[in-house]
DNA sequence: ACACTTCGTGGTGATTCGCAACTATGGAGG
DNA sequence: CCTCCATAGTTGCGAATCACCACGAAGTGT
């Protein structure tokens, strides 16, 4: 990053993608959104969700995630974090060119979103994390970026970090919880769960309530100042 | 990673480079490796030893930092470990090209070590780690760089998740504490750290002593099997 | 009035962790 | 030879944390 391409020879550059690993959760639990290429090569083959990194329309590596979501799925997510780049000499092709893919990853409420296939992209689905994470039909390190997605989005989660974005501005402890449950696929306990929320001091309640639903109502909160992990 | 160079319209590609943190080890605590550049641009400062990644020569990312230490240090480490993609398009400078860098992370035993200057790269430097890491002078998103290799490093110490390569063969327990205290920048409770390393099963005694050196001997230890987290 | 469901809080036993004391075992020095 | 000293290695205890369970509170629906 500290020597610009004019000031020596030129050396040929690897084909740079970005790939976004959309993790969607709902009651049942994780999912990845995935799309089908419509493009050679891996045509009709399922994917994750990416494209060419364009140095003339992007500023930045997070940028370039965020127009290759709004290109492909329609979707504007404001909220996206690396998670590693990988690549190297493509062996299961028999051209012997480089790839190059930046992944990122970002956390949707399944529910409060609706990808469209865009450009490239003919059909989605939602796969179980866990099914998606060993499948063996995807490209090969797509696999491991989705691994590796859900496990560092349980970690935070588990760390209580939430991540930004995809925390309601208001909800119940209740729901609140239910959602970490959901992301971390295990029962949490109640008393523990609210305990650590206190202790750390990361929501504070709004003087209302809601949810009267069918049974006692439930104190509202929000998140104190900025306490979304980016 | 699933779509290759000649099938699509060729875009512009970023200068892509491997810049690599080697973090040493000594009685003082963390040190930072830097090296002064000798071309343009920011010739003349201080920055992460790295290269440009030569698609030709390198089959791998981790490949490709390892080659880089060798050219720009004569160093063969063998345990590298990837931090993060940083990039975007160059605003302190009037060119506006794009830049994109792979970091890379390498922990050694700074007495164990005796990097050389070679190409590119003229005087070399350990900085201690806090330093280094609010360095402005730095390019700018090396400083990010360090204080994450730092950060990580810290918390894979913290788990007792030794990284590889940098943990000897043969130790006692005491020197495998000490050498945690001075990643860590703080002092570590015998008794813990004995419990935690038998719990789970970390390292296994070998049949010997040594280290008689004033006092009593200490046993000799080995970690056991593969424990070494890449 | 009663059942039912969720909210919210409190208690208890097990585990972990930090702190510190204590013993063991060698060398150094008089 | 005896004492002192530095480090090795172990043990015990109080504090903090956590998982699990239980109980009362506050609404709705029958």
């Amino acid at each position: 990053m500290t020597e610009s391409a004019a000031s020596r020879p030129k050396h040929p550059m690897p084909f740079t993608r970005i790939e976004v690993c959309v993790l969607g959760v709902d009651e049942a639990g994780l999912h990845v959104l995935q799309g089908r290429r419509e493009s050679e090569p891996h045509k009709g083959h399922w994917a994750l969700p990416g494209g060419v990194l364009r140095i003339d329309l992007d500023d930045t590596l997070e940028q370039a995630a965020r127009r290759v979501m709004a290109e492909r799925l329609h979707l504007e997510l404001p909220f996206v974090r690396q998670l590693m780049a990988v690549g190297g000499r493509q062996r299961d092709r028999s051209r012997s060119d480089w790839a190059l893919s930046i992944g990122y990853r970002a956390l949707v409420w399944r529910a409060a979103v609706q990808p469209l296939a865009g450009k490239r992209m003919s059909d989605l689905r939602w796969v179980p994390s866990e099914q998606a994470s060993s499948d063996g039909a995807l490209a090969f390190d797509h696999a491991e970026l989705i691994a590796r997605a859900v496990q560092t989005t349980r970690q935070e989660v588990e760390a209580l970090e939430l991540p930004g974005g995809f925390v309601p501005s208001e909800f119940t402890l209740g729901e609140l919880q239910t959602l970490c449950e959901q992301i971390l696929g295990r029962p949490l306990d109640k008393s523990s769960f609210r305990r650590k929320l206190a202790d750390r001091e990361l929501v504070e309640p709004v003087a209302g309530l809601m949810r009267g639903g069918a049974n006692r109502p439930a104190q509202v909160f929000r998140l104190v100042d900025g306490r979304a992990s980016a």
